[in-house]
DNA sequence: CATCAAAAAATTTGATCATATTGTGGAGCA
DNA sequence: TGCTCCACAATATGATCAAATTTTTTGATG
């Protein structure tokens, strides 16, 4: 029952999980601005698909936070107020820590490993100042940092703030460039090496409030 | 040209709009039981709608965890495992405590007064054993609770965690009964009158947890 | 005669539906 | 038991209708 010759996945996996899955990037990653509307017509063309498939994902998106439904049926990617910015910093702190604490313990040795991998391609990518490949690659540290925990509900209320600050991270980096970046990375792994959940959770919740504290510094300055 | 039933046809919510909204609070109130399957086919017969809304209502509702959208296109209302309960309740008492927060700040003497109201429908619900009653009042309790917050983003994170769990109150009645059905809301209410809005924080922390452990108990006892 | 504003037409875009297509689970048969 | 084939439900398309925005027209005023 298992034919998996697939080519690339282009037959399993439904359209409108395909229009769902590029258009997340698309907003995860800046690439549609916040403010710019996004228009059913627009995507069909864009991407290729049919009018449903696109209706659906982006059903599916407002309903995740990451557009916004405006009164007289226009969709947009929304633009944080600096109100905003701050219920994304309580939720995140409130809700990382906990999840890393988790993953700590489920974190077999392999699992470091890769985590070490991909923050290393992190490393790389703000040395040459490859936004787009930071913002990615940050981006899969951290999901590949929730998947461990075993807790799906959290990731999702994780995966849905993404959804709604990621739009804005471009923007930072924009502002005060990829190098001028921190991050507690480093310190997360090695507390999880070393078992120490509270630690790592205390690392993540500091890699947290200090990114997004870089976003609030930034949306102030706009607003 | 089609000759139009036009019934109901005097909003200017659109139909996807309606269909959400009633299956929502099927879902929510335990109408649909956990684990019961959904049909697009069942529901556009019992909601009377077209395919269309019904797709883009499942589909947002599946976003929202509302749903469970099993691999072969099978959706049904998702079943709670004990772990899962557990992440309500962290997620839970780290939210919601801040909405009250905030929501004792903004609110005024007229807003608590209608919070009251509401309790005091809740109290009539659990003296006469109505269970719908009961649900739904505590919903809107909790939901007139949050608006006062002025924080969207922690409001739709929270609206969330109540899609999750709504379903399994239902059962939880059931078993226990609403007369042995607790509550902190006079507490609560009294903090804000008061104005010491960590003590309502507090108080509604002790509501969640004193709830969700009702729920806990319930589901390690039926898995 | 130029400028601006209000009204009307045109175009763009969203919502919904009927229908065709595809995939899944199960019935029937070897 | 394991296979094929069938029926049904889900997915996807394009057409059609309705709403909203934009553009054009028109008329009043300085």
């Amino acid at each position: 029952m298992k034919d998996d010759v697939n080519l690339t996945n282009e037959s399993k996996v439904p359209a409108h999980e395909m229009v769902y899955r590029k258009l997340r990037d698309l907003v995860l990653f800046g690439e549609i601005a916040p403010g710019q509307a996004v228009t059913i017509q627009g995507l069909t063309d864009q991407l290729d698909a049919g009018m449903t498939p696109v209706r659906e994902a982006i059903r599916r998106l407002i309903a995740e936070g990451a557009l916004d439904f405006m009164g007289n049926r226009r969709v947009c990617v929304p633009n944080l107020s600096v109100q905003n910015v701050n219920e994304l910093i309580f939720a995140r702190q409130a809700i990382e820590p906990q999840l890393i604490l988790l993953a700590t313990q489920h974190a077999t040795p392999e699992d470091i490993d890769h985590l070490c991998r991909i923050d290393i391609e992190l490393d790389q990518a703000i040395k040459i100042g490859d936004v787009t490949a930071y913002l990615r690659g940050n981006y899969r540290f951290h999901k590949a940092l929730y998947a461990l925990s075993k807790a799906p509900i959290l990731v999702s209320i994780a995966d849905g703030l993404w959804l709604r600050f990621g739009p804005s991270l471009r923007v930072v980096c924009g502002r005060i460039g990829t190098l001028n970046l921190t991050d507690q990375h480093k310190e997360t792994l090695s507390a999880m090496r070393a078992g120490d959940a509270e630690k790592a959770a205390r690392a993540i919740r500091e890699d947290v409030i200090q990114g997004m504290e870089q976003v609030r510094h930034v949306m102030t300055q706009t607003a």
